[in-house]
DNA sequence: GATGGGTGCGCAATCGGTTGTGCAACTATT
DNA sequence: AATAGTTGCACAACCGATTGCGCACCCATC
């Protein structure tokens, strides 16, 4: 309301136009000033100055003084998908509800960005670190810890702090299983089922692949190498390994287990660019997108269940959990499987 | 690698370390060493201290005394499609690019959020504020002139501050060309084209109604009220807008000019559940999605050019512009319009 | 009238950097 | 040998908040 302030107004400011001290400003605008006995009249004449003049606390002075930024940092993989990007909004929108502040940074699956990032953040005084997808969460929280800052691993597990991760074995059985009852169900032989997409490197990856095994193997089907394609989750690689496991095989697989979104990407576009129609085959997601859902009603996909997992990790970071090695792990939720009809 | 610090390093300790003064320890860490004459031997030993005993500067205390944070905020409506999504990314990764911090907001196409994530920043002291998307960009460029902070809006266009938005107008021209070139080929009757999605009280969805009705008029073709239809963008709004024009028409549109992917989601679900073909209908999608495209081929897409707006972006970030109401159109891209075949 | 307890507020140190200024010590010049 | 200029660094005052402590004043009590 003010004309043009040339400098943004401190308490020194306010003290002077309420004619007291710079101290009993800081008081109120805090919230303290019961604790130190500033008279209610005094508190309520500083706080209407305040916010006529448009005053607004200056965080870095704040953050310097108390110790404590009251930012909470995550670094993450990709925006580029649902998984992530709900990561981000939920773990927004809850911090937010608690009155604090989040940095998010994008590394692209690149150890060093990643190295970076946590650097920049643990610069920044965060609170706590995030460390979601992280291809190398354990160099992350040492450099956390050395920080003296307290860091949590988010959709991949770290050995050297807590990590609230999807079930990712018990959900891939669950996802094989509808595939293999969908099959069953066609009366289709269920020898030719495909998992690709993924990294074996890839602590999610390699308990989904056992999952699909294990799933399997309850139904007496045994699960040979080349059943297995962990191509990595590019949509060119994934479509790339299609089309060679089809020149090999010389057919399509009955069904198949795509281990995320992007990687199915290049599978229905395989498809498409062969001229086939999506339901001569069965195919499950390990990743849920809604746009995929609309197109192809059919497909089975497992959703992670990303506010139980935020819940968690918030809960975590009131109370650290014990154990600093715990792993959690929330369970996915099955999506768009229709009773199986012939 | 020396034992657990209990406090965090400072200037003062690496001082005492050295055996020389705070001021010239920071002199060092901050790259002035050279103008203020400092022997490079000394220099060398400071740095080496500083790597062996993990010192991070504390960016609070080095923004308040400098009174520039180093961090670019931006408010965004949402994460989860994929031109918001690229927007953050790109927007991040040239930031970086040039070692300046970045805080993004989601903030729910909600004005109170908006506002108040805007007011958090200014409290952070960013140094620029990107308001994309907002439903009140001008509320926002207004707290930020009154903080002294200089403000651009991205996407949605403003009055109080410069901005930098796709070309939507030309842009819904050429992609209802694209549709109405596809009809003719096919030998369709063009009357029945529908617009379907977002918001008339939003600069965007007006600009593309535009665009749509220019297209059709220099074609001869006339634009009736019901053939507009900003139901908003939600999914669901826009299955429920489909299945109302269905009902009053007693068939499907011939073409459909789709405001947006979240839009398409609701479109594509309706007719699969109708059990239409894809291809019954010719569609084009004033966003893109990888997915969606790869479901879809036939599919025409507007893929907005976000690294040319994110470039222009920082054009006006590092000098801006003379005009501070400027607006800039960045011309977006059509994608998916394989030749024309009947 | 001295003592005790409560009320209401200000003083000054502090957080960890940044930066204008000053001042020794040394070298070159006349 | 006196003067001038350079080199290399340290002093100390900030930036804007927070907070332990102290002090003046008022009222009640013995």
């Amino acid at each position: 309301m003010s004309s043009e302030p040339s400098r943004k107004l401190t308490i020194y400011d306010l003290a002077k136009l309420a004619n007291t001290s710079p101290s009993t400003v800081s008081a109120v605008l805090n919230g303290t000033w019961q604790r130190r006995r500033i008279s209610r009249k005094l508190a309520q004449h500083i706080l209407d100055l305040a916010e006529r003049e448009g005053y607004s606390t200056n965080m870095q002075a704040r953050a310097l003084r108390r110790d404590r930024s009251g930012i909470l940092g995550m670094i993450l993989p990709l925006y580029d998908n649902r998984y992530f990007s709900s990561i981000a909004q939920i773990f927004e929108a809850e911090a937010r509800r608690r009155g604090i502040f989040t940095i998010v940074a994008c590394t692209n699956r690149d150890p060093d960005q990643e190295r970076e990032a946590a650097r920049m953040m643990l610069a920044y005084r965060v609170e706590h670190l995030i460390c979601t997808g992280a291809t190398n969460p354990d160099a992350i929280a040492d450099l956390c810890r050395a920080a003296g800052v307290a860091s949590l691993n988010l959709d991949l597990p770290g050995t050297a702090a807590p990590s609230v991760i999807s079930a990712n074995r018990e959900g891939a059985r669950r996802l094989t299983d509808a595939l293999l009852d969908r099959l069953e169900a066609q009366q289709i032989d269920a020898t030719r089922v495909l998992f690709i997409g993924g990294r074996v490197e890839d602590h999610n990856t390699r308990e989904r692949i056992e999952g699909f095994r294990q799933a399997r193997e309850s139904r007496g089907l045994a699960t040979a190498p080349t059943d297995v394609v962990p191509c990595d989750y590019a949509a060119e690689k994934a479509q790339a390994a299609l089309e060679a496991y089809v020149e090999r095989e010389g057919r399509l697989p009955a069904a198949m287990f795509v281990n995320s979104t992007i990687s199915l990407e290049g599978i229905v576009r395989w498809l498409r660019l062969g001229g086939h129609d999506m339901n001569e085959i069965i195919m499950g997601c390990f990743d849920w997108d809604p746009l995929a859902a609309a197109f192809h009603p059919r497909l089975i996909m497992m959703r992670q269940d990303v506010t139980t997992m935020i819940a968690r990790l918030f809960e975590w970071i009131d109370t650290p959990p014990a154990d600093p090695t715990q792993c959690l792990e929330v369970m996915p939720e099955i999506v768009g499987t229709p009773a199986p009809r012939c």
